[in-house]
DNA sequence: CATGAATGAGCTTTCATTCAT
DNA sequence: AATGAATGAAAGCTCATTCAT
């Protein structure tokens, strides 16, 4: 919230409570635009236009458009770090793995359109990219270090492993997950919870000499 | 700038074999071009230098910086198509699976510049989001037919599940594999094939009481 | 470039005084541009110049270079089309038609240089072909209602009549005369109106047997 | 014929029979491309397209794209030249002035393509508008010497008269006349010959005070 | 704080013309 | 003579950003 974009030091935002709701419009505006042309595309005109306020007002609040999209990357990145560290543990490894991927899953969904127009941004500019590789490495560690016991001696690397299943749930969510049928992302989170388990079954020798 | 553009298929191009040569390194340009900038950031001007020809002649083949990137797509997505249509059964599943993958993440780490590229112009231009989800359709499909037999009977979608293993690999490959260290590589390699190999025999409710 | 683009009134504008000015500048100079170079062969930059604002702000106000002469042209057909519902009937025919014709060459001879430019877009887009036959068909229509009792039985039309009248007047006007010399443009309404009176003499058929 | 543009001093032109037929093939196909888009707009390349001849070929005939519609004009303006010197005195006054104006009119319906282009290119080359103004200087002087001895002591300019009464035909033949309906073509010079000799009595004082 | 006119660098695209083959 | 690839100087138009009000 508020982290300035690249370069700039100054803590964008309003003092007043009319000013935090015009905030909250443009980044809501924002949000909508970048989700219908991708960020390359959006014109700070489409933003300001969603937010019904006039064009200059858009730089009282950031410094430019990529501050716009930092700032709704701040909140996605935020809850995403949250359920990466919401506790993970748990008596049925099976239940435990589900229950994590559902997390996931809710807030892939969930913030979709920005994690799309932040996947794209990394293209063409460093920032994002480094922004982007800071969370998932978040995330990817986190996941390894929990793989770790399970494949100690087996010679598949945790981090392999988890950047594979990280990638898996990431792909789906992003890109092939429709965002309102519910039925769907249940029936999703029982697959990808499913290759998960069994595929760590796997890679830790316990299971799969069978078939 | 999400202005549509003509056809995958140029009909541009040159009827002479000098022309056939400068066709050739425009379309070399524009991938390393698309590689170092991304594709709404890359501009004519980068590749005509990359090229060492003259501004005008980019159009002498291209209508416009789309039909330089679908000329790529023209290449790698037949080349996808291919690895798709290749034989997938075999004695031994496991070591197929491992098979199938290895190829794909070849193709993947061969042409993952163009397959940013392309996933980016996805963003912006309906007609690239139409040739991905083409091409993805092709191959979700065939390894959805694949699975058929093994999820019958188990509640589990086929599609979910091809999808969910298709990300995993296209996920990985294309955005955390270095496309030159040939050993992590083949350690990848055997990762997915483990996971992929494992999360079926769950699925399939082989496996994975244990543990 | 035979592309065609807006309609006549353009949305675009000024909601400030300031605004007003920049718009009445820029029209002066298309005006100006136009008059000196022509219509397909003026410049954007030739008209921002010229009014010593920036490139860009010409489309803060005009969508492209056909609709600042639209601009111009709406002006223009205003003020004929003014003329042209102007009382007609007097006492001395004579007089009355020197009198029309007087009114239609000052307009003429004011507005000369966007007519002109008018004329010239004909030739390349047909939105300025049809604004031109829309006005023109309105004049030589109540003229050759006009003419209609006087031609009645003669076998001559009333409408080619108005058309070779109107022809003459405005063939002369745009084309012959020079803007500034108000004795030529004095004698040439005598000229034109002599004609135009004995012509219609001899079309009715009252007089022209002498000689 | 041949006569080559402004600026240029080579004849232009083939020596062989081939090469005629291509230059006249040439010559065709600017005539269809001037009249379809106008001379501004008309491109080189829709020229040869029409010709069915390379780009490059057009520029073995010509030195640039005026000196196609230079060549045009050569053939137009020689035939006007002719109708111009052709007897003009007659018995009767007013079949003659019919028969002069019948062949004016058929000259500009049979080149109304070439003299519309032309009029278009005096709008930004000098060198057409002079050309223009050379041949149109040319009929209106020969006209004007035609009604000295008529307007002698009138007071009314002959060169005005002529200007006007030249107007009027060029004007009504060039944008008014369909080129392929004989029968108006017909009743048009009808019209246009009336209006002359009537309004030639009263510009000479003979008629006109009735009414 | 908000407004919206103004800026101008930047990019795409076009096309007359040249020239090696 | 004919070809067509290559050139590069123009334009046109866009849009992020600034700034006077």
């Amino acid at each position: 919230m508020g982290t300035p974009h690249v370069g700039s030091t100054t803590d964008e935002g309003p003092r007043t409570s009319r000013g935090e709701r015009t905030a909250a419009r443009l980044r809501d505006a924002a949000r909508t635009v970048f989700a219908r042309h991708g960020y390359a595309t959006a014109r700070v005109e489409d933003i300001v236009a969603e937010a019904g306020v006039s064009h200059g007002t858009f730089y009282t609040y950031f410094d430019n458009k990529g501050a716009a999209l930092d700032a709704l990357i701040d909140e996605t990145s935020a809850v995403l770090l949250t359920v990466v560290d919401e506790p993970w543990e748990g008596e049925d490894v099976a239940a435990t793995i589900e229950a994590v991927i559902a997390r996931f899953v809710d807030v892939f969904a969930a913030d979709a359109d920005v994690i799309r127009a932040w996947l794209e941004a990394t293209a063409h500019e460093a920032h994002f990219r480094e922004r982007l590789r800071e969370v998932r490495d978040g995330y990817v560690e986190r996941v390894a270090a929990q793989l770790e016991p399970a494949l100690h001696g087996t010679g598949h690397s945790p981090h392999s492993a988890a950047a594979a299943l990280v990638a898996m749930v990431e792909g789906y969510a992003t890109e092939m997950l429709s965002d309102d049928d519910l039925a769907e992302r249940e029936r999703t989170v029982k697959v990808l919870a499913a290759i998960w388990y069994g595929g760590l079954l796997r890679l830790s020798g316990v299971a799969g000499t069978e078939a």
